[in-house]
Order: C-alpha cells, then sequence, then structure tokens
DNA sequence: ATGACGGTAGCATACCGA
C-alpha cells in the first residue's frame, strides 16, 4: 500500500501535475492540502477518472484539505474534534482496503507568521498554538484506539536544524520557534512515528522549496511536510521518500509530494 | 528587514504564504 501526502497550492492550478503525477505512482490514499477551493469547484470528475474517491473539506481562496483513495471510504469529522475552528485544515476518513482498516487525516497546520504590514502582530501564532494543542489532544484519543493510523500533511513546523538549510535564518521564524518545535516533539512523543526520519536518519528530506531566488535548483528546502503513523501503522511501514517528480514538472507546487509504502 | 514568486478574487491591487 502506498500513502502520500502533497500540499498542491491550488488543486485548481495544480490539476494536469496531479494528476499526470497520481497516474505515475498510483498511491492508494493521499492527502491534498491547500486546495484553495470550496467543494463545488473541486474537480471531482478528473480524480474520480482517474480512479479515485475524494473526499472535499473545501473553503474559498484559502486552506482547504482533501483525501483522495483508491478504495472505499468513510468520513470522520471535517475540523478537530471540538476545535471551533474557521479554517478548513482537518479531515478524517476511515479507509477500508482490503488489506486493512486506516484511521487517515489530511492537516494543514497554520503558518503562524505575522502580516508583512504587522510585523509585531502575534495572532496568527497564537492561532497556531492553540490549533497544534487542539492537535495533540485528539491524537492522543485517537491513539488509545490502538488502530492503524496515519495523519498526513503539511504541518508547517521545521523540527531540528536538520530540517532546513539554513536554521541561523529561521530562529525567530514561525516556523522553527521552540514552542511550535516542542509541541509537535511532544506531538511525536505520544507515538506518533515520523515516517521519513524513521527510515533516513541522515538525509536533508526537503518537501518545500521557495518559488523564488532559484531556492529548488540550490536546495534551499525545509521539511515541513510529515506522514505520522501510529505504533499499528509504523509496524507495516517498509519504505518512505520525498518524490520530487511533482516538483520537477511544469506549474510545480512550491512544496513535493512525500510518500511511504506498507506491506501488512 | 525586504522582495521574489505564485495563487485567488476580480479587474487594480490586496491578501496569503513559508
Amino acid at each position: 500500500m502506498i500513502v502520500s501526502t502533497y500540499n498542491v497550492n491550488s488543486v485548481n492550478a495544480r490539476l494536469p501535475n496531479l494528476l499526470s503525477w497520481l497516474e505515475k505512482t498510483r498511491p492508494d490514499i493521499v492527502f491534498l492540502q491547500e486546495i484553495k477551493t470550496e467543494f463545488n469547484a473541486f474537480p471531482f470528475f478528473e480524480i474520480n477518472t482517474a480512479g479515485y474517491e475524494a473526499k472535499v473539506y473545501g473553503q474559498k481562496s484559502y486552506n482547504g484539505v482533501a483525501v483522495l483513495s483508491r478504495h472505499k471510504m468513510t468520513l470522520v469529522s471535517e475540523g478537530i474534534p471540538g476545535f471551533a475552528d474557521e479554517n478548513a485544515r482537518y479531515l478524517e476518513v476511515i479507509v477500508n482496503a482490503p488489506e486493512a482498516k486506516i484511521r487517515a487525516a489530511s492537516v494543514y497546520l497554520p503558518n503562524g507568521n505575522p502580516p508583512y504590514n504587522d510585523p509585531d502582530d502575534e495572532s496568527k501564532f497564537i492561532y497556531k498554538l492553540k490549533f497544534m494543542d487542539a492537535l495533540y489532544y485528539h491524537v492522543q484519543k485517537l491513539l488509545r484506539t490502538h488502530e492503524k493510523i496515519i495523519l498526513g500533511g503539511d504541518f508547517n513546523v521545521i523540527l531540528t536544524p536538520d530540517d532546513v538549510y539554513n536554521p541561523e535564518l529561521f530562529k525567530n521564524n514561525a516556523l522553527f520557534r521552540p514552542s511550535v518545535r516542542q509541541r509537535l516533539n511532544a506531538l511525536c512523543h505520544l507515538g506518533c512515528y515520523d515516517a521519513f526520519r524513521t527510515l533516513h536518519p541522515k538525509e536533508n528530506g526537503y518537501t518545500y522549496w521557495d518559488y523564488g531566488g532559484r531556492a529548488y535548483e540550490q536546495d534551499l528546502g525545509m521539511r515541513i511536510d510529515y506522514l505520522f503513523l501510529s505504533a499499528q501503522m509504523a509496524d507495516a511501514l517498509s519504505g518512505c521518500m520525498v518524490d520530487k517528480t511533482p516538483r520537477t514538472a511544469d506549474k510545480p507546487s512550491d512544496h513535493t509530494a512525500l510518500t511511504a509504502q506498507f506491506r501488512f
């Protein structure tokens, strides 16, 4: 079984890129973030034709998450249960694959940096911390089920200095500040296994490169997209890789896909 | 600290992003 996460930076702007990658990779489950469209404008026809069912938690212009699956799935929750959020950032489903029943969630954490015109405004950062706290308590509950669980998405957190090209530059950035790193570490310590880092302790594993300044060509990137596994899911993990093909294709997202393989 | 760059809304330019 193949599971991927991909921040597409608009599913409609990325549709040819996404479809050719789906055809080539044939993942069983895909988590999408920043689809930047409401439910009614999601390209259901093209995705269904490619062989995928889609669950969509959309939003106009900003945010929006989806799960694609080649197997039957049922909706569990739009948004983190118990957390009032005006933005579409969390979508949880159950995928009934022939080899396993899997609880799966697409996650898009807030960025948290202040607007450029008001660098002292901490409100977005506070929202990020609250979102992370809500996610922590929800995942704590999920893990008590002892199910096969996978959370995938853009977590907007650089976990360690090895996960960014120049940690000094990001010292005060909302992606790297101690309070968000501490919170993502706490999530890991609940029993969420970082699929990529578990199998690749040395590789940088970057999943995002800025559009500008030839950042991709110089590998000036960061690792902010993750696949987190419950122990029951991690037991089946057989591979994990950053798939750079969608980032190298025409009209790329600024992120690329992260893919894991499982054998049950 | 600031701008490059790209996407959306909507028609000029503002907002968002990592």
